[in-house]
RNA sequence: GCCGAGGUAGCUCAGUUCGGUAGAGCGCCCGCCUUGUAAGCGGAUGGUCAGGGGUUCGAAUCCCCUCCUCGGCUCCA
């Protein structure tokens, strides 16, 4: 072993004592800029007052980085852990890894914890903090850590289930021991005090901070329960969530940002301005579209249904039901009978019952094998938006974003093998389009799912093409893209797109999925230039999703304030006295010859009101009328958004808001 | 489905600890005012305290069951 190592930060080296930290061989290299958390040696992650081996490249991982966080918040958790077992000594640990955003650990308790127990966790954190232990890193052997965590099960059965294998991903234990070629590696982080004394000790993966007092800012947020390893066979465990920052700013605008969204929140605005009504009487996730929301889902109906017959799709219409038979064939019955309602018995349907439907694809199967095919008329590319009923699981159902009954714009493209590729980059392009349209930008995700473990038997090659296919599709449109692997539907191989809101958050809304399964159970076949039959190729595609759902993402990006082209009420009118209502009402009638939803407040209120409640309805415009205006026959604008005009003639008015809603402008500065 | 927190007027919430005649603000409706850029004044209406059962002289309040909502877990073809 040498005396001196060398170290190197890209093209710079420095030369250190052996036995060198990597925060010295930092200092050593200047390469520590701004507040680092630790630091990266060959690659890999590394905590700053662990030993650097010879020769090592190193680098500083910044605090307000992705990565950095994320060893923040775990060394957060850790911290969390501690106080917990400081006030609950019986609870048993289980895994507690950072999340985006924030964090979690899991425990056994004797009883969940209450909004109190996690207010006195976060003091007994402040005071760990403050008491600036030390994360220390060790590297035990197996036995001993089994030793060690005697006591604490779920650790124990994380060395197991490590040491067998079983545990692999990060998904099971996000913070096991790290495992390189078959080796495994304990390691145990031990939070010592400036007195030396060990204070509390953690089987974990790493890094972490240097010291608790390097946590700038946290906050717990929620206790819920969660299975142990996320699988329901297994016992229940206490998960309390917090959140950690590399400053008390970014703290402050991330728990503002959690306020912005509570604000935003589609079921709250749905109601407050009359959008969408959830009555009880209509059972869980069953929802009406009231007349502002109506309009709102007009204006995404006539676009996509335009927008579907221009690009060669063809509409048709199905029913809401169906007899089991056609679930039967379909397997429907068979693979998610649970989440399908329950029968209908009719008592002169000779002992057949009836389903709601949850999915469409039956029904365009028909449409399509209603007679022979050739292949010369493919692709056929039957399309709908057809309403669906799943029979959620009580716990899920969210407002329109899951809901037990919603509406696809639903199609399915018959084609040839050969056409794959074309037709699923049209598909992507198209919600590309559409994303557009309705004010939501490019795709901010793009994933193609591969072959789950448990998928149908058989078509390995056409398992092989089909990713393939949705690959170059994808490429085809020059969108970037990622691999979910193992991720795809049990029948097929599928690209989910996702856009990113006004504040920031993704949302999953286009699928595009190949399916092998149902063109085979329902032999659906066409005529090759052969004369033989041929089984198409089947792509589902829902560009919207489920309208519902969508609808509630514009809700909350737009927050309640639509673009004009898709507000509810376009433009109201107020007079300042009510001698000033019969010129108001010719500026409304004005606006309705140019087909602008427009409104006259003729209430017993004054201007102020009448303003005030134009703006919290957030309609775009309010146009005041008063003497002035009804001498030059002008309006005075007040937009929702953007600047005041005064004395604006009537017809540039008119002119304008035309202009504006037959563009479907969305250019919005949205606050 | 599981863990936890909830359910009082159209909305937001107080009242529940310790059982004793169901409240406020906003909205809606009606009047007065005749208004110049975010809340004028007055009045009226509005509740099977989620539903059912129990304890009690008496239940929004205590107990049990059911339904629903919310936050998570799991699930999302």
């Amino acid at each position: 072993m040498s005396s001196t190592i060398s170290v190197r930060h890209g093209d710079a080296s420095a030369d250190l004592e052996s036995g060198a930290t990597a925060i010295q061989a930092l200092k050593a290299l200047e390469a520590v800029r701004g507040q680092i958390v630790a630091a990266r040696v060959d690659g890999q992650e590394w905590d700053l007052d662990r030993e650097v081996p010879d020769g090592a490249q190193v680098e500083g991982i910044a605090a307000d980085s992705d990565e950095g966080r994320a060893i923040l918040r775990h060394s957060t958790a850790h911290v969390m852990a501690q106080a917990v077992t400081d006030l609950f000594p019986n609870a048993k640990w289980a895994i507690g890894p950072p999340i985006e955003d924030g964090f979690y650990y899991d425990f056994d308790v004797e009883r969940p914890f209450t909004a109190e127990d996690l207010d006195k966790i976060e003091a007994r954190m402040v005071e760990l903090l403050r008491e600036k232990q030390r994360f220390v890193r060790e590297e035990v052997a197996r036995d001993d850590a089994l030793t060690e965590f005697a006591d604490q099960p779920y650790k124990t059965q994380i060395i197991e289930l490590v040491g067998d294998g079983t545990i692999a991903s990060a998904v099971d234990a996000p913070d096991a021991p790290e495992v390189t070629d078959g080796n495994v590696t304990f390691t145990v982080y031990r939070n010592v005090r400036p007195d030396q004394t060990v204070a509390w000790s953690d089987l974990c993966r790493g890094p972490h901070v240097p010291s608790t007092d390097r946590i700038p800012a946290f906050k717990l947020l929620r206790s819920a329960g969660a299975y142990w390893r996320g699988q329901e066979d297994q016992p229940m465990l206490q998960r309390i969530y917090g959140t950690a920052w590399e400053s008390k700013k970014a703290l402050t605008k991330h728990l503002e940002m959690i306020e912005e969204a509570k604000k935003r929140d589609h079921r709250k605005l749905g109601r407050d301005l009359e959008l969408v009504h959830f009555p009880d009487e209509l059972g869980p996730g069953l929802s009406i579209f009231l007349p502002n929301g109506a309009i709102v889902r007009k204006q995404m109906e006539d676009w996509i249904r335009d927008e579907t017959l221009r690009r060669g799709y063809q509409p048709v219409y199905t029913p809401h039901i169906a007899k089991e038979d056609l679930w039967r064939i379909s397997g429907h019955l068979e693979n998610y009978g649970e989440l399908m309602y329950p029968g209908m018995e009719l008592e002169d349907g000779g002992g057949a019952a009836y389903r709601l439907k949850p999915m469409n694809c039956p029904f365009h199967i028909l449409a399509f094998t209603s007679r022979t095919r050739s292949y010369r008329e493919l692709p056929v590319r039957i399309s709908e938006l057809g309403t669906v009923y799943r029979y959620e699981r009580s716990g899920v159902v969210n407002g329109m974003l899951r809901a037990r009954g919603f509406t696809q714009d639903d199609s399915h493209i018959f084609c040839r093998p050969d056409q794959v590729v074309d037709e699923v980059a049209d598909c992507v392009e198209f919600a590309r389009d559409l994303y557009r349209a309705f004010g939501l930008g490019d795709p901010s995700r793009v994933a193609i799912s591969t072959r789950p473990a448990k998928s149908i038997a058989g078509h390995d090659d056409k398992w092989e093409a089909a990713e393939a296919a949705l690959i170059e599709a994808v490429q085809k449109t020059g969108l970037e893209y990622e691999i979910d692997p193992g991720e795809g539907a049990f029948y097929g191989p599928k690209i989910d797109i996702h856009a990113r809101d006004a504040i920031g958050r993704e949302w999953q809304l286009t699928t595009v999925q190949v399916d092998f399964n149902l063109p085979e159970r329902f032999d659906v076949t066409y005529v090759g230039d052969d004369g033989a039959k041929h089984r198409p190729y089947m792509v589902h595609r829902a560009l919207f999703g489920s309208i519902e759902r969508f609808f509630s993402v514009m809700v909350e990006s737009f927050n309640g304030a639509f673009p004009t082209w898709l507000a509810p009420v376009q433009a109201v009118v107020i007079p300042v006295a009510d001698e000033f209502d019969g010129y108001a009402d010719e500026v409304a009638a004005a606006l309705r010859a140019n087909d602008v939803r427009v409104e006259v407040d003729v209430a017993d209120d004054t201007l102020g009101a009448k303003i005030r409640r134009g703006q919290t309805s957030k309609v775009p415009y309010a146009l005041i009328v008063g003497a002035s205006e009804r001498e030059a026959r002008t309006v005075a604008i007040r937009p929702y958004r953007g600047d005041q005009r005064k004395d604006v003639p009537l017809d540039e008015f008119v002119t304008e808001i035309d202009a504006e809603i037959r563009e479907r402008r969305t250019d919005l500065d949205l606050p």
